[in-house]
DNA sequence: CGTCTCGTTGAGCTAAGTCAAGGTAGGTGG
DNA sequence: CCACCTACCTTGACTTAGCTCAACGAGACG
């Protein structure tokens, strides 16, 4: 299931490194320590499931480059996406202490390849971060941040499904991508490649299909955004914050 | 706003302390420094705001009795309550390294009591955890099982906001409060304590106070459970897990 | 004895879901 | 080159879960 190639000298994951850099302040030290660490990377085809649900968590990954997302399936078939996940970020990453106890534990949810996903290993990473040495100051710093940003998106996807009507919501979470993109460098001028089926993006939102696509619609009608050939191109990013429901301070988080 | 009476010699705590305790082994030793720690405790009236949103974030803190609710308020006024906290949690927690900087972040969510609540520093407690000593190996496993816990509960609510019914969200949660308040010895037989207003209830469900009430109403017709003068009894709890659409195995957790 | 908060209920409306039928584009095999 | 999949998107018609507005009841409290 985790069928997996093994390759040296990735492709196309500078911008990931470069953003992973970009979470903290890092030394030229730290710096090879990260690139040592993508030099040997694993590619999970499409629709690979890279983590299983309930199985023992597998040691933690940096994404150089594609598209996963984290879900829960229930019994009957209905599915929900808790976020998604692109380059520059990491999988499968608790700071936790403990070595022992904290890893072979049930994974919460399953995380899925969405496109062909390039990664590499970073249990290198967090062990520079956990040994407490000060030249790793900067990495511990990095693999925090990371944390903290997943959670605070996970917070925001709360927020979304709780409490933003249908339209907002899309308009959210096309932002927070289209933030996190252009902080990988993926993303620029309002536009960026968006590799999701309206199914995944129904099953993040707490959506059906039908009613998510009319809601585009809107959008499109309405000359905000469109979505064509995988690129979403955000027209009138401003009126998109506005739909978004989003105060103006808050636009660029 | 944090109008807080200091004490000594807690009463009503050892619950909350007996649970701590069994979120890992500890040696007697550690279980002296959890109770050293619960010496000194702080009080905030009901509707106190123990944490606001945006601002640095406050020293870590364990609850000895009381409720509260972590939760974040639009600019129209729509309210999103991510979850709740009972006696034995913690809040403020992060256990990433790098005590500087990774303090005075601005909290991601405001933390509000809703009943009086008694909490005690926990600074030393994580202090104890991150120190690499093998005599608070289990202090670490306690307060890394806690951060935990808390992310998997805020998983279960983005799938319940996301993709269960209203009646299944309600049923959902109000067994999860059931099974967490059962570990800290505040439920049994079917029965909780249930400080928490349908507002409350509502603005955590992303639903409406009203239908809210009316799904409660369903229940109550339906012989299942009882919210009366602030206790809930489950009468029929199997079934209440079949409303909720557990799958059997589910259930306990 | 007002007033306040919380719960309850009715009436009517709308956002969102379901079911079902096409349409389009890329991919594959004859 | 065409014929045929298959996956994905789009649209229409209809249903329903959940919302809003509004009124009222009951207990708590000064």
């Amino acid at each position: 299931m985790i069928s997996a190639l093994r390759h040296l000298s990735p492709r196309g994951s500078e911008a990931a490194l470069k953003r992973f850099g970009a979470l903290a302040d890092l030394t030229a030290t730290e710096i090879a320590l990260v690139r040592a660490a993508a030099e040997e990377v694993e590619i999970a085809p499409a629709g690979t499931e890279i983590q299983r649900e309930g199985e023992p968590v597998r040691r933690p990954r940096l994404i150089l480059s594609g598209w996963a997302c984290r879900q829960r399936v229930l019994a009957d078939g209905r599915r929900q996406i808790f976020g998604f996940v692109v380059a520059g970020d990491l999988i499968g990453l608790s700071l936790l202490p403990s070595p022992r106890g904290a890893a072979d534990l049930p994974a919460p949810g399953a995380t899925l390849a969405i496109t062909s996903l390039v990664t590499c290993d970073a249990t290198g990473l967090r062990q520079a971060a956990l040994d407490g040495d000060q030249a790793h100051a900067g990495i511990a710093r990095a693999l925090s941040e990371a944390v903290r940003r997943e959670r605070d998106h996970l917070l925001d996807h709360v927020v979304r499904l709780g409490r933003l009507t249908a339209y907002e919501r899309i308009g959210d979470l096309l932002l927070e991508l289209y933030a996190r993109l252009s902080a990988v460098g993926l993303a620029g001028g309002g536009e960026f490649p968006m590799p999701l089926t309206q199914e995944l993006l129904a099953d993040s939102l707490g959506l059906s299909v039908v009613h998510l696509n009319r809601v585009l619609q809107q959008y499109r009608r309405a000359g905000l955004l469109t979505i064509r050939s995988g690129r979403v191109t955000l027209l009138k990013p401003e009126a998109v914050v506005v739909a978004a429901g989003r105060s103006p301070s808050n636009a660029v988080a």
